[in-house]
DNA sequence: GGAAATGTTTACCG
DNA sequence: CCGGTAAACATTTC
């Protein structure tokens, strides 16, 4: 679910509530909470004070008074909520809370219904956590290139949407942004990157700069209860979807009926007059 | 009741 | 390198 939009809102979230907070405890509810590949248990933390709250692209991490971070991903459905403590004796059930972080006063919490989130203990390279290392920079970011960005989009002999899913070619577009760039962009999903002119590639980075602007203005894009806020508020961009998720309704622009494709094991919306096929 | 779908990432195979 | 597929999982929708 949760992409640079989403994760942008947690982290600020988590950034107004967490910073100064010491690492009192930390109890792991379910195994597949912590990746395998962490150096640490999570337990490793208490003691630590946390620094700031990082991102590039849907990569989140804390970084500590100590060289290294915990470093999450929120995976499909993974969700960082603040709660007040309170006594064991009056905490009604969480449903799938997976991890619990007492930071005080504060506690905490990570959520996540299908368990494709985690959290690790990770030591950093320029300040960048080993899991996203490989991560290109995100169009949020200060140093981020657009014209390095549109060299690697020119270089990829693939398709203009698995390269806009390429975290390594540009980070933090997901499934939603993707859709929703390409049909701002005018461009049908299985264009060949080479057949683009960089002037077109260089309109697609910016319309999906754009599109995630504005849906982080508005919290981002939830559903249902899988997307919330650290305060456990929904985000309002949904409304503001032309195609994603909207099969069979009229396309905002021309009217004409969405369509929905699968690619890349994963659905593609689009609109057949605006974004048509290019010609093999 | 069962199949298909869901916002991510990684691995494997041809 | 590219692209298809599958896998990790829980839940909802058709």
């Amino acid at each position: 679910m949760p992409e640079l939009p989403e994760v942008e809102t947690v982290r600020l979230g988590l950034a107004k509530h967490v910073i100064g907070k010491k690492i009192l405890k930390v109890e792991v509810l379910h195994p597949r909470a912590t990746a395998t590949k962490s150096l640490a248990p999570l337990s490793s933390l208490v003691g630590a004070k946390i620094k700031g709250v990082s991102r590039r692209g849907k990569f989140l991490w804390f970084d500590l008074d100590r060289p290294e971070v915990l470093v999450a991903h929120l995976g499909m459905s993974g969700q960082f909520l603040i709660s007040n403590s309170v006594s064991k004796k009056e905490q009604a059930p969480v449903r799938h809370l997976r991890v619990r972080i007492d930071l005080g006063r504060t506690e905490l919490r990570f959520i996540d219904q299908r368990t494709f989130g985690w959290l690790a203990v990770e030591n950093t390279t320029e300040g960048v956590p080993t899991a996203a290392s490989h991560i290109a920079l995100d169009p949020f970011d200060p140093n981020f290139d657009l014209e390095i960005a549109i060299a690697r989009f020119s270089g990829k002999r693939t398709e203009i949407k698995r390269a806009l899913l390429d975290q390594e070619v540009i980070s933090g577009v997901g499934n939603i942004y993707a859709d929703e760039t390409l049909w701002r962009s005018k461009i049908h999903p299985e264009t060949r990157c080479e057949k683009m002119k960089p002037a077109k590639i260089r309109e697609v980075i910016l319309n999906a700069t754009k599109v995630m602007k504005e849906a982080l203005a508005q919290g981002g894009t939830s559903f249902d209860e899988l997307y919330i806020n650290v305060n456990g508020e929904s985000g309002y961009f949904e409304r503001s979807l032309a195609v994603y998720g909207r099969e069979g309704e009229s396309c905002p622009k021309c009217h004409s009926a969405i369509r929905r494709i699968r690619f890349a094991n994963r659905s593609s919306h689009f609109c057949p007059k605006c974004q048509p096929r290019p010609r093999a």
